[in-house]
DNA sequence: ATGAAAGCGCTAACAT
DNA sequence: ATGTTAGCGCTTTCAT
């Protein structure tokens, strides 16, 4: 393993002008910063970052924290990270908490030290608990609002108006909302958009309960749906939404001839089911940079600890949604 | 930031008892380490991983190369990977390729210094230039085998025979395989188990070509297979064969009444589609904790460098595949 | 512009 | 069983 003294002595000097070759190169002479760089590349060096970091106190490290990386909306968000982080030189240390609450605040614990910051992504955590966690390293939220903190966080409320207008003009007088973890922060900010709009359009909301946000939590909900009489469903997410649509299916209930469904997110496959499914997109590759940009500001100011960034969703229409049964 | 001389010096010992305390407590007497430990405690003291890293060698860290995060497949395997690694108290660093083969090296030389071992999963990279890559960090390669690595494969030439047996039974005289990046070795292996079953069986071969491995290679080679008369077809993977059946759906072709569909992987979505999808399951999970138990044993053991690992594939049937039309 | 020296937090001989 | 000491590879004063 070549190490800067290696350097150093092929280069006849320092390691201290090694150093500085890399991390500050108009210090030193061009002429020896060209040589310097020269046998750098020849010997292969590549500086030890756990040894940089023991003195700068950096790492060069991101911890990020995701519910659940089988969830494609969660892999998306992961992926725009990553290339954030990387475009930045920064590495990305993952854990999946298995939609685990617990795990979260251990996970949290655990990577502290090793990182510069970690973005936590949709939290399952009560909010209380994750003011009291008291690591130093900076946190970014994802996916939720939390006093204190600095978070990226999609305009939730709104997307469900866009979403209760676009069925009500379509003629739907009876909407049923298919409900996330309970302890989701999203989905508690999608309610109360719920049944802000209902009340302005004269909709009837039905709450068909919470739902594990997987394929099966749809299916699982799908039959509540269809007895509750609504003529259209919006679930907590496409995942749901697409479990909703494979029962209505097996059941022989046409969408969204009978019944039209709305989902969130705007993974990948909803535009590839059949029918499409009309969903609330939510940007994950700008929420990813987002985060990320406002985790690295955190790093180099000092001040500004808890700036909140809200970006607007989108309702995309697409061939699941018809005018309401006569 | 509580550090080791804080303990020591609370409890009242030398830094090296506190070592001792937490790396082999039965070297030290139990008062003391009681004490050490309570003190230890009460501080919140939490080793500096970089620090021990830098003289043990070790960083607890692994390395996890993969093509696609959105990819359900290799989320599940990063699951799988995860929970394992976890287990073993290691952290692991996740990056995403892309499916750029020339990113794999990069990332590799990258991640070699920060982590104990890599788990390179389905590389894109040539087997030599793989070979070539000389970090001294030890790689376990996944879907792979490379000379000289240790590697956790599935045995993809059995899965098609058990694809295309199933398929002749079923009475189909002609079968498409619509293919994966020719770089993946999943690929030629899977193509030579056709070419191998297609000889045994007397069925007729059509090779439809290399797609991406996604959903929209999939829809495009979708016409391609109609064209070919083929009666049945197999995939490099599912989200492949999900593109397939979509377009197939879109033309109006029904599946699988007058085309089957096989897919590779058995991810979630297989089960969910309509109809469902039948596939070759790849064990993921079983893979996932097969690699990072490799990796530690190489760890450990200095010797056993080049260990191959083959788990078996099995054919999932599900209502995607019928009899041939007449 | 460059070098010498100190030390980040920790572990591992070596002493006692 | 415990303490002392010497570094791991690097950055960063402080001299020169």
């Amino acid at each position: 393993m070549t190490t800067i003294r290696d350097v150093a002595r092929a280069a006849r000097v320092s390691q201290s002008t090694v150093s500085r070759t890399l991390s500050s190169p108009d210090m030193v002479h061009p002429a020896t910063r060209t040589r310097v760089e020269a046998h750098a590349q020849r010997l292969g060096y590549r500086p030890n970052r756990a040894a940089r970091g023991l003195i700068t106190g950096r790492t060069g490290n991101l911890g990020l924290i995701v519910p659940d990386l089988s969830n494609p909306f969660f892999a998306s968000v992961v992926k725009g990270i990553q290339s954030a982080a990387r475009a930045s030189d920064y590495s990305v240390f993952i854990a999946d908490t298995d939609e685990e609450a617990r795990a979260e605040v251990e996970l949290l614990r655990a990577l502290a030290k090793q990182v510069d910051g970690i973005l936590l992504c949709s939290p399952r955590t009560p909010q209380t608990r994750l003011q009291e966690v008291g690591v130093d390293t900076p946190i970014v939220m994802m996916n939720r609002a939390v006093d204190g903190f600095p978070s990226v966080t999609v305009d939730n409320a709104d997307g469900m108006r866009q979403a209760v207008n676009h069925l009500t003009a379509l003629g739907h007088r009876r909407v049923a909302y298919v409900g996330g973890p309970s302890t989701s922060w999203s989905d508690s900010e999608r309610r109360r958009g719920l049944r802000s709009s209902a009340e302005t359009t004269g909709a009837d909301l039905v709450d068909i309960g919470s739902f594990p946000p997987q394929f099966e939590g749809g299916v699982a909900a799908a039959d509540l749906v269809l007895a509750s009489g609504a003529s259209a469903v919006i679930a907590y997410n496409d995942v749901i939404a697409l479990g909703l649509m494979s029962r209505f299916t097996t059941r022989g209930v046409s969408v969204p001839t009978e019944v039209s469904v709305v989902g969130c997110d705007d993974i990948a496959m909803s535009s590839m089911s059949h029918p499409q499914l009309t969903t609330i997109a939510i940007p994950q590759h700008v929420a990813g940079r987002a985060a990320v940009g406002l985790l690295m500001s955190v790093l180099s100011d000092e001040e500004a600890e808890s700036r909140q960034r809200e970006l607007p969703t989108q309702l995309i229409v697409r061939a699941s949604t018809a005018v309401a049964p006569t």
